[in-house]
DNA sequence: TGTCTTCCATACACCCCTGTATGGAGCCTG
DNA sequence: CAGGCTCCATACAGGGGTGTATGGAAGACA
């Protein structure tokens, strides 16, 4: 019944999603593995060494992401599956590791690239949907930033009873149908600001 | 040139954007401030009393968004004005209040009184514009969601040059097309899933 | 001028956490 | 069954943080 280096990122996801990256904490994750922290310098050389494990799971995640839901075989498609994958995902929670980001530069870079991976994804979406290059990229940042928004709040009261399925086909309807309209004045607003500076 | 009990509040709000609620830290603050914990421990009690006051203060933010934004003209002026008052507002920043509350289900509980208000805001918005009591309360979830996106997302890369202000037009008014459109099949997509299950 | 109040400094006890050094139990292998 | 390898326990040093007790400086006030 040894432990294995994986045993010990699993259980350090656990305190992640808890406690974010302060949390994680060898002798808390010692004393919950009932053992002692001399294993841990055994399977990591430091802390450190582990927090770069949860970093580097993470940053495969988009790329399970984006493979899994490129199989959709429409644009609508596509989105949904992304969305439903986000929303089931086993990788190191997106929230912690922004939080953690926050705090540290180096981190903050990685995540970036990572984004723009993620944004890049339903760019190609709504390309496909019929969406102009300027408007693909901002459309595609409405999208991601949806998905931003609800993996922050869904973690209570499941959005007040909205479900996941009804909001996730809300958002990209609605955005997908703004790619796929005429498009000529944005968004059937007049085109500046008219009624704006009212009162 | 004494301290006030603001001061510390205003450094650990300092700390709060740098480090998270666990990076208010008594002793750094008196670093920060000049001083010594002495000072601090005569203003207030102990460093949870100064969380108190974060949370207290933050709790604060949402009547003044909404006494400030309801003073628009439409609708689609109080969204407006919701959602620029978020992006600029001077209460403790959301992102980190929300990553407290998933560490502690007191603030947790007390987090979602708020965010009750804030979407009852939006849904008195919608139900304005046009839209009936479910599809209102339905879309206010969709627009909050957004919000939280972007206020995650801005502090890195400005959302990819996406600017706030094109980002708040655009969501706002896909949704508000969305609650004035006559909304007989909710989006102009087939009712349920048809096209769905496909491949 | 003496005293009282306000605000902060200093010092102490204590807890939690990291990292390292060392030893030891158990298994595998010849 | 001797030796080596794997995995973990124990013990130590050190840093960073909280909270408390006590003293002290500086102004208000009579």
């Amino acid at each position: 019944m040894t432990l294995t280096r994986e045993d010990w990122f699993v259980a350090a996801i656990g305190s992640l999603r808890r406690g974010g990256i302060d949390g994680v904490r060898v002798d808390v994750l010692a004393r919950e593995l009932g053992v002692s922290r001399g294993s841990f310098y055994w399977h990591f050389g430091n802390r450190q060494e582990l927090l770069e494990m949860i970093l580097a799971r993470w940053e495969e995640e988009t790329a399970w992401l984006v493979a899994g839901a490129s199989g959709g075989a429409t644009p609508r498609e596509r989105a949904l599956r992304y969305f439903e994958m986000a929303n089931a995902s086993p990788y190191p929670p997106d929230r912690e590791i922004f939080a953690w980001a926050r705090r540290d530069g180096k981190v903050a870079r990685r995540v970036e690239a990572i984004e723009a991976k993620r944004t890049e994804f339903f760019e190609g979406v709504l390309r496909d949907a019929g969406a102009t290059g300027e408007r693909s990229r901002e459309l595609a940042e409405v999208l991601y930033l949806a998905t931003l928004g609800w993996l922050e709040r869904r973690w209570r009261s499941a959005a007040g009873g909205y479900a996941f399925e009804s909001f996730s086909r809300d958002v990209i309807d609605l955005v997908l149908r703004e790619a796929t309209g005429p498009a000529a004045t944005p968004l059937g607003i007049p085109a500046r600001e008219d009624a704006d500076r009212g009162a």
